[in-house]
DNA sequence: GATCCTCGAGTTCT
DNA sequence: CTCGAGGATC
């Protein structure tokens, strides 16, 4: 073998080592491994001279920074509840009188169109920059914040603190760029976002980002308004514009998102509405929050912009789930620097409720900046076609069968379903086969006949050899693979096998419950329910499913392929092991933290009492379970003794 | 029986 | 993100 070909061969192993570790956080050699062969390849380029593009020498301590690393936020950053009509958000503030008693004061701010960004402080210096990401765990962008030029990076306060606001282009800073580069960029809020996702911090640095400090995460600081808190912000030294106020009634409140709607076209920066709050941090408390979002904020947003097309034709779509979905077929029309083609129509009961007909011109705008959405008729059109609503499956030609809102095809070969199955099995939250792809299941089925998860796991080398696009390389890549998603979880798997209305949470609540495949198969009616989240519907669907003795053929061939199942590891703590229900409401905590409370400590939630139940949690009005649980003899606590058993 | 909340499923374009 | 539906609660 020549040498240039051994430094290839080097390069390409080394970066699918770097990738399965820093991406997958699946180190498949040891380091000493790694290393060997990274000493091999820099001596080669030390006597050839010159190294491979992609060489992983060329990075720094030899880690590729292909992605982010990912960090956890010290305090979670919720999205906010958004209202689009004056009504809307009058109803907001009732629900708010309706808590509290009366409306307390509102602050009022600009939603700045951006990305949001939590920086951390400590000893008066910024520590870590991380963008949003799922609210929980962001990415670290420190780097990329740094080239703003305004940011303070040292502040007078010495505790740890983390500011929350949006990284975003100034509108002059977007020309100004755009006025020189080679590509200029469609929007502000793309430029930005844009920016501080590129690994590259001196893209950043060259736009040109400015950050907007509206808020703090945690702190170690004492702060009881909002108020407080912006003023914090400003005498640090943060930018905070955003035609601050604060207001006391919903009409007050109202003035300000009308002022702010005609200031908008004179802003140096894009925003998208404003925000809400209560300004009073203990009221927020006694208001609390949902899993989304907190009840005491909300968003005002203005009107997304809207155009108009031409409605051309609707296609019907069959999912995995049998569903018929109608897609708009549009004239396509440019819309915030996207030109779209397709929108959906969600389901025939929209369409009726739309009143949309073939031919019509139709409101259309993108829905979060993002997916197009048919907003209504603009203009009924001479002889526009009504809708036909499907008798027969438009690709199967089954007969179509009406439930709710949506069509189901009954078909049960029908290729899109298929095809979607298999995507599905395949896909990140089910067995995770890397390199897999809707198209690939296409390809399977249409060439090679394969039809469900045995099939997909079983392919071997050869069946694959003479697909388009198949390469030596591609099929070995595809096939180790599969080889790793054969060693998978519970959960992953129930998920992948896809029982109706079985999707990633309840399928790892039931893995919670059950632990193994044996159990869930062999579960009862009575049993699942007992499980939180599982009622009649969802119970039938499981029971019914392991119930056809296809199905069960189904899952044992898939064991049979060499699926090994992990056990699930159990959380360590003062509940291990333990089945806990939760009645009435309890005095501080919501039904979701006492859940993360248990779990977290080992225990698990189950939904209704019964002789396998070790401890009912009662709150206040508890009911019917208090009760039973009493006649069962099942030890109750309230919240007090649930802190103490807690240690808090 | 009504209402609130959470989950699942589906969606566009580059 | 958005909807509808299922589940839990009042």
């Amino acid at each position: 073998m020549d040498k240039l070909a051994r430094m290839k061969e080097l390069v390409a192993t080394l970066n699918e080592w770097a990738k399965l570790y820093y991406e997958e956080d699946a180190p498949v050699v040891s380091d000493a491994e790694y290393d060997r062969l990274y000493d091999e390849l820099r001596k080669l380029e030390e006597e050839e001279g010159y190294s491979l593009k992609d060489s992983p020498t060329h990075r720094v301590g030899g880690a590729p920074q292909r992605k982010f690393e990912q960090s956890k936020h010290l305090k979670k950053l919720y999205s906010l509840d958004k209202c689009q009509t004056s009504e809307e958000f009058y109803e907001w503030c009732a629900r708010i009188e309706k808590a509290l008693g009366y409306l307390p004061t509102l602050t009022c701010e600009y939603k700045f169109d951006g990305l949001t960004l939590n920086l951390l402080y400590e000893n008066g210096k910024l520590q870590k920059a991380t963008t949003r990401g799922n609210g929980t765990v962001g990415e670290v962008v420190t780097a990329q914040v740094k080239t703003i030029k305004k940011l303070p990076t040292s502040i007078s306060f010495k505790g740890r603190i983390e500011i929350q606001g949006e990284g975003i282009l100034r509108l002059s800073n977007l020309e100004k760029y755009n006025a020189t580069a080679a590509e200029p960029l469609k929007n502000a809020r793309n430029g930005a976002a844009g920016a501080i996702r590129s690994l590259d911090p001196s893209v950043a640095a060259e736009r040109g980002l400015s950050f907007m400090a509206y808020n703090i995460g945690y702190s170690e600081l004492e702060l009881d308004t909002q108020q407080s808190m912006h003023k914090f912000l400003v005498d640090e030294g943060f930018e905070v514009e955003g035609g601050w106020r604060t207001v006391n009634s919903a009409k007050d409140a109202m003035l300000f998102a009308a002022e702010t709607e005609e200031e908008r076209p004179n802003l140096d920066y894009l925003i998208d509405g404003v925000v809400f709050k209560v300004d009073d941090l203990r009221l927020r408390d006694e208001i609390g929050v949902t899993e989304k979002f907190p009840k005491w904020a909300v968003a005002y947003k203005f009107k997304a912009d809207e155009m108009t097309t031409e409605l051309k034709d609707v296609e019907w779509q069959v999912s995995r789930s049998a569903k018929l979905n109608p897609i708009a077929i549009l004239e396509p029309v440019d819309i915030g620097g996207v030109t779209v083609s397709r929108a959906t129509l969600n389901n025939y009961g929209d369409i009726l409720k739309k009143q949309v007909r073939i031919g019509d011109r139709v409101f259309i705008r993108r829905s979060n900046d993002v997916i197009p959405e048919i907003m209504g008729v603009a203009q009924r059109q001479e002889g526009a076609k009504f809708i036909e609503k499907p008798t027969v499956c438009p690709v199967c030609g089954s007969p179509v069968e009406e439930s709710g809102a949506f069509l189901y095809c009954t078909g049960k070969h029908c290729a899109p379903q298929i095809i979607s199955a298999l995507d599905h099995f395949a896909s990140k939250d089910a067995l995770d086969i890397d390199g897999f792809s809707e198209k690939t299941a296409e390809l399977l089925f249409n060439e090679r006949h394969i039809f469900d998860g045995v099939g997909l796991l079983s392919l071997t080398k050869e069946d694959m050899l003479g697909l388009e696009g198949f390469g030596e390389k591609k099929i070995g890549n595809l096939i180790a693979s599969i080889e790793k998603a054969k060693h998978t979880t519970l959960d992953r798997f129930l998920f992948a096998i896809g029982i109706e209305g079985i999707g990633k949470k309840t399928a790892r609540d039931l893995q919670k419950r059950f632990k193994t495949l044996e159990g869930i198969m062999s579960a009862s009616e009575e049993e699942l329910l007992e499980v939180d989240g599982i009622g009649d519907i969802l119970a039938k669907n499981i029971t019914d499913y392991f119930s056809d003795e296809k199905n069960r053929d189904y899952v044992e061939r898939l064991i049979a392929c060499g699926i090994t199942i992990e056990e699930p590891e159990e959380a360590d703590g003062v509940f291990k092991g333990m089945r806990i229900v939760l009645t009435g409401s309890l005095p501080t905590y919501r039904r979701g933290e006492a859940t993360a409370l248990i779990e977290g400590a080992g225990g698990e939630v189950a939904a209704s009492v019964s002789k396998t139940v070790d401890l009912v949690l009662a709150g206040e009005d508890a009911g019917s379970k208090l009760e039973k649980a009493q006649k069962l003899g099942i030890k109750i606590i309230d919240e007090d003794e649930f802190k103490r058993m807690l240690g808090i």
